[in-house]
DNA sequence: ACCTGAACACCGTTCAAGT
DNA sequence: ACCTGAACACCGTTCAAGT
């Protein structure tokens, strides 16, 4: 690999900078897992001993915490603009996310992060918010069709939870089609089911 | 700690079997993630060398999987006293899943097992059958309540990925009570939607 | 300010040798 | 059959010393 001489080029002087290290240990992560993300591995890659490391980082601890603060900060960028759809119709904006939840997104980066939120109170922080905002969009959502909070809730709750769970299950359930998705928004924004007491 | 000879005590004569160290490691894995689970650990835990360990498995990829492979076996119990419900009305059987689902149930296990399947074959089909099994267990039920097979697909899927994602989710999201259980139930089983064409 | 070099504790794996 | 003991490579962390 002669690679790793031209990522330290392309930094600058040779010398490296925070977001060096950071998105060296994204790829890692994406590409093979949380494993992978290894202060010896990393200082291989880059070309440098575990010294640099541990002046840029006090340990592998805050290295994880600085990938998953960059991750979170562009998960706010594709959220906020998320919620910029705000003056297309409720029933829309719901089709949009849930279209955008099933879709090839960067699924491995999630999934990667979420299990890192178990050993990482950080990571965690940052994955909890990115939740609530996305059920929170969806609740607004159905309380503008004219559900009541009840209501609104438990459908946002199953459409988000059911977003997070496509993410992490094997591919062995059926995909949905578009279809599905149509079928899926309109029964999500139906009218309030028949109450049976 | 004092327990780790009870432990081996309990065993028998002294001498581990290959039970020993998948349950003392599932117990890892379970209270401290997938990262506790390691040779030393379980070795000193166990009051053997590591020697030892190395008799019984020919790594640690080889204890991961027996540990699978348990689980494994342990589930498809569960799934099948899930499937002798049959004769209980559709509308219960779903209550009773979507029950089960959300409540306490060794989620932590699941999680962790399912964090594993990402770098293991054999975890990974292990867990992609009980995901089937639970699909077609509401999908039927939903089709004994009538509903066609494009309906009930849509459902059974929103509802499994929803229980695979309640697993993954950080908790930050609101629980469901049994409330919204009994209103997801109805909704769920609710007539077919008004088709917007 | 940014990095090297050497050191130390710890873990995974192997293997000859013990009972 | 089941385990010990010692060895080796590898990783995380520290720190004095270099530029």
């Amino acid at each position: 690999m002669t690679s790793e001489t031209v990522q330290r080029r392309a930094t600058g002087a040779g010398r490296l900078s925070t977001q060096d290290w950071t998105t060296r240990a994204l790829q890692l992560l994406v590409d093979e897992g949380v494993g992978a993300v290894k202060v010896a591995r990393l200082c291989r890659e880059l070309g440098v001993t575990k010294g640099s490391f541990y002046w840029h980082f006090h340990d592998l601890e805050a290295l994880k915490k600085a990938v998953a603060d960059r991750w979170c900060a562009e998960t706010r960028v594709a959220l906020s603009e998320m919620a910029s759809l705000g003056d297309l119709p409720p029933l829309e904006r719901i089709r949009i996310m849930a279209t955008q939840l099933v879709d090839d997104r960067s699924w491995s980066v999630e999934r990667a992060l979420r299990d890192w939120a178990r050993s990482d109170e950080q990571v965690a922080a940052t994955i909890a918010d990115s939740e609530q905002h996305v059920f929170g969009l969806v609740q607004d959502a159905l309380e503008q069709l004219g559900h009541d909070s009840r209501s609104a809730r438990m459908r946002a709750g199953l459409l988000t939870y059911a977003g997070i769970g496509f993410a992490h299950g094997q591919q062995s359930l059926p995909k949905p089609t578009l279809e599905d998705i149509d079928d899926l928004v309109n029964f999500l924004s139906s009218e309030i089911e028949a109450r049976r007491p």
